[in-house]
DNA sequence: CGCGAGATTGTTGTATGACGATAGTGTGCT
DNA sequence: AGCACACTATCGTCATACAACAATCTCGCG
């Protein structure tokens, strides 16, 4: 159980902090797909009750990021190639929903901070490091579902988003890929900014499922699937 | 508290079976939006511990089905007008892409299934009564998205349709709505066993938009959003 | 020396009781 | 009547306990 930070008595339920604190550790790979997430460790390694850390597990199985094996306990979700596609499809469908929200509901500010966005796509995008393509795609992501207006498709967006994090962390490796996606955001962000729904909305999903089939073949190239086996 | 069954001890995890309870009292309406969930009461309600019931609520409260109050404790998920718009957007988008789904990856008994249901279509669903035409509905959704083959939209569907189960029966009441109802089941039903993907998903997402219609005007004719203001 | 039965351990599922914090409610005093 | 204060209801959290079950280990027996 090598996991980050204890937690903090302050203030709001603990077991949204230990929610959090969990969720973190699984998207940023600490704690590996496949790996226990046994209640006891938890209850050392965030330093609660095995109460809260029952009820953050409740809310993470709810949410996907972990199954529980019937007599056995949890695990950090372990994705399987058809799983990953089916995600992808949704996601893009979803996205693309976005895209089109976006060139029809957005204000001009959101529109105004998609160009901002557009002007540091060079500097911060295709040439940051994997932390800074993060960043700036987490961004892009706000405002786009900022600017759709749609809190319900936010939402949804967000937790596929989760769900996958391993894998969309693949598309900030690969130095071609990363040339792609400059040309799709822009192609995207041109599209939302002219209002074009039907463009933007294509050009999202396009976008998707193209991450889609890079991820397959990554989780094909990587031993992702080693990872599963040892559950 | 007035809720429908306690519990037999048997087998399965007990939480399971008490947010399956909790579940169905919330989308017949046995528990209104707005219904405060006392865990005590729930407790001796379904005859379990606070422990379970606690945990249950979390699971609930991670499909947004029930809402906590800060400081004041769960209530029944009372929705706003925006919210319901909201839903029903990406409700509609989903269920397009459902019907592309269908439309490309459908076995022929998929397609027969859908075709014997559409036999029925005139006896069961424009000739039944209420608990009928969601039955009816329910089977098609199930041969809708079993046909798909993609279990994450399966998924999120089946979260999205127990958000707003309660405005999904109106459909089921108003006799016009009805009569348009089988034809845009028809014609699904017919673009999906011709492969017509295009088609068919934009035959269901027309049929979730003019739903979604309803479902507003629904909103507010009767006093749904009174509930509201109890909270 | 190997193998299987039984004991031991690890972990979850559930129940119980306790306590502080907080908000709502009621009561009594002025 | 108005306001302050005590009381109550409820949640959030903790600690503890125990049964059920699976995995693992051990020891005795062949």
């Amino acid at each position: 159980m090598t996991v980050s930070t204890k937690i903090e008595r302050t203030a709001a339920p603990l077991r949204q902090q230990v929610v959090k604190l969990i969720r973190e550790d699984i998207l940023d790979g600490t704690l590996a797909p496949g790996a226990r997430l046994v209640e006891g460790s938890l209850c050392d390694a965030y330093g609660v009750s095995r109460t809260v850390i029952r009820e953050a597990l409740r809310q993470l199985e709810t949410e996907h990021l972990i199954q529980m094996l019937p007599s056995k306990g949890p695990i950090v979700t372990v994705l399987t190639e058809k799983e990953i596609r089916a995600i992808y499809v949704v996601r893009a469908s979803l996205e693309g929903l976005a895209g089109r929200l976006f060139a029809l509901n957005a204000g001009e500010d959101d529109v105004a901070a998609f160009r901002d966005l557009q002007n540091r796509l060079d500097d911060e995008y295709r040439h940051g490091d994997i932390d800074a393509r993060e960043r700036f795609k987490a961004e892009f992501y706000d405002i786009l579902l900022r600017g759709g207006g749609n809190e319900v498709l936010h939402e949804a967006l967000r937790s596929i988003h989760a769900r996958i994090a391993l894998f969309r962390r693949f598309a900030f490796v690969d130095e071609k890929r990363v040339e792609l996606s400059v040309n799709e955001l822009n192609t995207i962000i041109d599209a939302a900014a002219a209002r074009d729904a039907e463009a933007a909305g294509k050009a999202c999903e396009k976008h998707i499922t193209l991450a889609g089939e890079l991820a397959i073949i990554e989780y094909r190239d990587r031993g992702v699937s080693d990872i599963a086996a040892q559950a």
